[in-house]
DNA sequence: GTCCGACAACTACCGTGGTAGTTCTACCGC
DNA sequence: GCGGTAGAACTACCACGGTAGTTGTCGGAC
């Protein structure tokens, strides 16, 4: 498992292309533009960065490219969570989850949710067995 | 509330200020040494970017630099958090727990055991209302 | 009084995220 | 056929984290 660490911007294409399953340069530039304001140029260079770095890949249709991400936004997310875990938390989950209950971004309710979900069988798979 | 970005290094040199609440450019060396072995004044450069910043201080003692944090772990791990919070679940807390979850970084017995904790009257104090 | 050692200060360098201008190319419309 | 335009490619540049060498200074030991 490849340790991914992508940027704020990085981050936001990713988004748009887990969104959207493929997109142009023009597609990623219109969805980031309202929020950002960059230069479609500025899109276009940190896709080819992001294909250097194999965490995405195109194809040519007509003289367009089309962008797609080769790496699932869960295994992002993973490493990225983790790292931060390890570096903030030490590795102690559920200091962060203490944090989030703290800080208000998640409440007491819809940790009882969660946990009640999880009680009802969708819990267990794969026995997490990755040694971090 | 300023908004703390700080690198792997930077973090684990606040770690070890916010551990002894002072230490010198020799105590983070020696602390940090025997997991990364880097070169003393790779330390104390960092401890100086880091004195720039704004996030630690210096008080001499004989020709020793005794340095302490600025910031709390909180507020630190608020900032990031939050900002790992947008650019990876758009901000949904709930998300990010289950990630967790599903990640094998908690469990659910961990996470019941803090719900009753929650309970038990220590939440409700500042009513959260900080808007990102 | 001189020299050594410890430590801070300064300087340098690389990689990479982020930003964008400029150039090249190829198609499309007239 | 020719020129304009769209989009890719190339190049450049800054800031900053991370890394460390070199230089300067000051106090202690002899």
């Amino acid at each position: 498992m490849a340790d991914y660490e992508l940027g704020d911007l990085q981050l936001a294409i990713m988004q748009v292309l887990w969104e959207r399953g493929e997109a142009t340069t023009n597609d990623v530039h219109a969805a980031l533009h309202p929020s950002r304001g960059l230069a479609p140029t500025t899109i276009a260079t940190m896709l080819q960065k992001l294909e250097k770095k194999g965490v995405v890949t195109h194809r040519a249709e007509g003289r367009q490219f089309v962008y797609s991400a080769t790496i699932a936004r869960e295994d992002v997310r993973r490493s990225m969570v983790g790292a931060l875990l390890d570096r903030l938390f030490q590795g102690d989950g559920t200091a962060l989850v203490n944090h989030l209950l703290e800080a208000g971004d998640v409440d007491a309710d819809e940790l009882r949710r969660l946990k009640a979900q999880i009680q009802s069988g969708k819990r267990g798979r794969k026995s997490h067995g990755d040694a971090r």
